[in-house]
DNA sequence: ACCCAGGTGGCCC
DNA sequence: GGGCCACATGGG
């Protein structure tokens, strides 16, 4: 019985294949699929995005500038619109007013820096904030999500909190952005097909390692 | 008619 | 530090 993360990588790799995430086209689209996706199934927000597209409106200046109300509308699937938009708000004025509206000026901060700034931001917890600086500043920091806790619940009993989970993870894994992308979307694939409040641990691939239950 | 989804902030102790 | 609640839609 093998439960080291970099094992558990391995296998679920080999079950399930890469999953390259993540699934947007610039870096500031990933920002709003950040926040948009806060406790929210994906379908709901990729509805959004293509609304905000449609809309022309998928943009640092056009969220930092329009009228919120319309936002909400166009947002609306994603649950949260009110708080969504605020936050979709707050941190295209922030970009626009701190960088010129430049992402890649905002980026060549240093990751500390980043997070710190990210964090500043009403609406901006610690998961967003790494999702952020992985997949759209592409820098070295691990996400910890409910599936991450969850998935390790299992395997190993008490994982401790965010930082604690976090800490042991980047600590184990090798440090490569590209196994941070993949190691945390392929967990999030896990949580989603198998690690439902009803575990189907028979189908899992991780069913040796898996106590069952929470 | 429930339950959940790629969280966060505010409040309480 | 942790426990509880509001925030809101859409799919199973």
């Amino acid at each position: 019985m093998e439960t080291s993360p970099l094992k558990i990588y391995r296998k679920l790799l080999k079950h399930f294949g890469k999953q390259k995430w993540w699934p947007a086209k610039t870096k500031f689209e990933v920002i709003v699929g950040a926040i948009l996706t806060q406790r929210t199934n994906w379908i709901n927000v990729e509805k959004s995005i293509e609304r905000l597209k449609e809309a022309k409106k998928l943009s640092i200046i056009s969220l930092a500038t329009e009228e919120k109300s319309y936002i909400e509308d166009l947002i609306h699937s994603s649950g949260f619109y009110k708080q969504k938009t605020e936050r979709l708000v707050l941190i295209s004025r922030y970009i626009l007013e701190k960088y010129e509206g430049d992402l890649h000026l905002f980026f060549k901060k240093s990751l500390k820096e980043i997070r710190k700034e990210l964090l500043s931001l009403k609406g901006i917890g610690p998961e967003t904030a790494d999702s952020v600086i992985l997949y759209s500043a592409e820098k070295l920091i691990l996400p910890i999500d409910a599936y991450t806790l969850r998935v390790f619940m299992r395997i190993r009993g008490n994982v401790g909190n965010y930082n604690q989970m976090q800490r042991y993870l980047m600590d184990e894994l090798p440090k490569e952005i590209g196994v941070y992308k993949e190691f945390h979307a392929i967990i999030v694939k896990l949580g989603k097909v198998y690690c439902k409040k009803k575990p189907r641990c028979h189908l899992c691939p991780l069913e040796s390692t898996c106590k069952k239950g929470d």
